[in-house]
DNA sequence: CTTGACCTTGTACCTAACTACAGGGTTTAA
DNA sequence: TTAAACCCTGTAGTTAGGTACAAGGTCAAG
């Protein structure tokens, strides 16, 4: 028998079997051909495909953006450069998420600051912080 | 007539008048008190409050983290010791998020820094970088 | 005094990304 | 040979965060 079963791909990609049933609805990824009794039996690739999805899943793609670089990188006249300006967008994404995170975080040590003694605090900063962000 | 009612409040904050009506439900927001008619009569304030809870979400926390938020600054009264202690778990979830996040920019920026040309999309960088870590 | 734009409630529906059955069949190891 | 551990399909449930009605009440303008 060559091809993993599902079981044997999500243990290698630690995910959950339904999952793998899931993207295959979604067309994430294509249908493995079947045994004699209609067992899926995934080629070795299945592995990188499913990696390629998880990455692409920590780079804060959602599911359909990675089905379409999947899909561009299945179409021959397909820019580099297509690809190369969605990243881009990520990133300038990611650089705003991160300016904001540091503006809470200033906002949440200074309330920490305030804290120091044992008794009631007065005024909390948090909305203001945020609301003058 | 003082306060401002559901699709007052909801111009004023660019969000679906249904939305008030659920963050109500999940005690993101309080009670308004009513006219005598019944209608929701919002203070000023409620203004802030959305505010502070839209700009949370565009940081990436969850309504139940900014709910968590909003309770450190409700609970002026208690002890300094105990705010402190969830504002510092808060910090610390912040710091995780702003790590990950500049994890996920490394990644980003460095495979676009790899694919430079106008090449098809077969010898792209990016995409053989996700493939292989 | 009638439109039309609001208000109330409850409930149903939506997308994303899973996750869990139920009710059957198959394979493998003891 | 039987029990565990898979496999199949279809369908339903979950969490997060909304969004849309329906059926009725209220209010201000013309």
């Amino acid at each position: 028998m060559n091809g993993l079963t599902r079981a044997q791909l999500s243990r290698r990609c630690r995910i959950n079997p339904e999952t793998l049933r899931y993207y295959e609805k979604i067309k994430l990824i294509p249908k493995p051909p079947r045994s004699s009794s209609n067992y899926r039996q995934y080629p070795e690739h299945y592995v990188q495909r499913i990696g390629f999805i998880k990455r692409g899943q920590e780079l804060g793609f959602t599911l359909r953006e990675i089905r379409d670089l999947l899909d561009l990188r299945a179409k021959e006249n397909a820019k580099c450069s297509d690809v190369r300006r969605r990243a881009e967008g990520k990133i300038a994404d990611v650089d705003e998420k991160i300016r904001s995170l540091r503006a809470i975080r200033r906002a949440l040590a200074s309330l920490v600051e305030r804290c120091v003694d044992d008794g009631p605090i007065g005024e909390c900063s948090i909305l203001e912080a945020m609301d003058d962000e």
